[in-house]
DNA sequence: TTAAACTTTCAGAAAGTATTGAAAGTTAAA
DNA sequence: TTTAACTTTCAATACTTTCTGAAAGTTTAA
């Protein structure tokens, strides 16, 4: 296979994979450009190579920033921003997860809890209170380790899986 | 807080959740209520307590039922279809995992190889097979950790994240 | 200052998704 | 059979998200 090749097919599966996970497929495609480009890259070249517009990839690069996981690279002597991406893939995922855990399991933990504050003791708010108790129960359980793996290093986690896998 | 408005919230929220993790918003609602209600609902129930259409309603029970975990239930002397998930969370989890898996993970991982598959030496060749080396390495290892976690049964789970925990 | 180089914003357009409702299809009892 | 009860499909529409391009804003150098 010839690079130019590979390199699209990679960026528009990273989009892809993105889009089914709810994250703008841009925004996914614009985070691979940089993953496999070693220099930064200017808004421009980030246009010209994914052909967007200019708005989009401002758009996006920012709510990548925001994520934690575009870094702007300011060089001297040159107006120009250009911008890049750490390479290594467990912190990338480390920061992703803080990302998630932050925006979506949060608020869902905030919900369970009040919802569990219910009154009544007919069958149907036993069972209603069960439920969701049990699903608050899950996901402080998986916060937990998320919050474990977030703060972990390299090692951890290759120990976590190598415990998993025996 | 009332019955009626923690129901209401957590339906909500159980579709908000959906959405931002690329799932159909009234898939998700269907599926709350479903949880909290302890016996099988008719398409018709499901309509009038989130105030959707037949076809959508039609639809997204489908869409449930390909993922595994809403169930049709038969009752004997009646035509219509019944609707049922079950209230197990573990085995919930385990589904969408399952799911997930097959139709998101296992594509990237598809392209991560193939990709791999490239000609050439320069720097940029090397580091592309860097980076989407990483990630296929990265992606086995969480795809081996998931399909362990989905063939497992409830003691496994708890004593890993006990094994994290220390 | 002014002007040039660059970034951000944002209204409107386009694209993508979800939803409706009614017609077509299916099934089982009469 | 026929009919009634029910489910599925699907074209049309509504809604949401994304994208564009140009105008407005900002910063730096002259």
């Amino acid at each position: 296979m010839q690079y130019d090749k590979a390199k699209d097919q990679f960026i528009q599966a990273w989009g892809t994979l993105g889009s089914a996970w709810g994250i703008n497929k841009a925004m996914g495609q614009i985070h691979a450009l940089l993953l496999i480009t070693e220099e930064a890259l200017t808004t421009e070249d980030i246009m010209e190579e994914l052909k967007i517009s200019r708005g989009n990839a401002n758009m996006n690069l920012r709510s990548l920033m925001d994520w934690g996981i575009v870094q702007k690279v300011l060089k001297p002597g040159e107006r120009k921003e250009y911008f890049t991406t750490g390479k290594d893939i467990l912190e990338l995922a480390r920061q992703v997860s803080r990302e998630r855990r932050r925006r979506e399991i949060e608020p869902v933990m905030r919900v369970l809890n009040e919802v569990q504050e219910i009154e009544g003791d007919t069958p149907q708010v036993e069972h209603f209170k069960k439920v969701t108790g049990d699903l608050s129960g899950f996901t402080k359980q998986v916060d937990g380790a998320l919050d474990k793996f977030i703060r972990s290093d390299k090692n951890w986690f290759f120990q976590v899986l190598m415990k998993m896998m025996r």
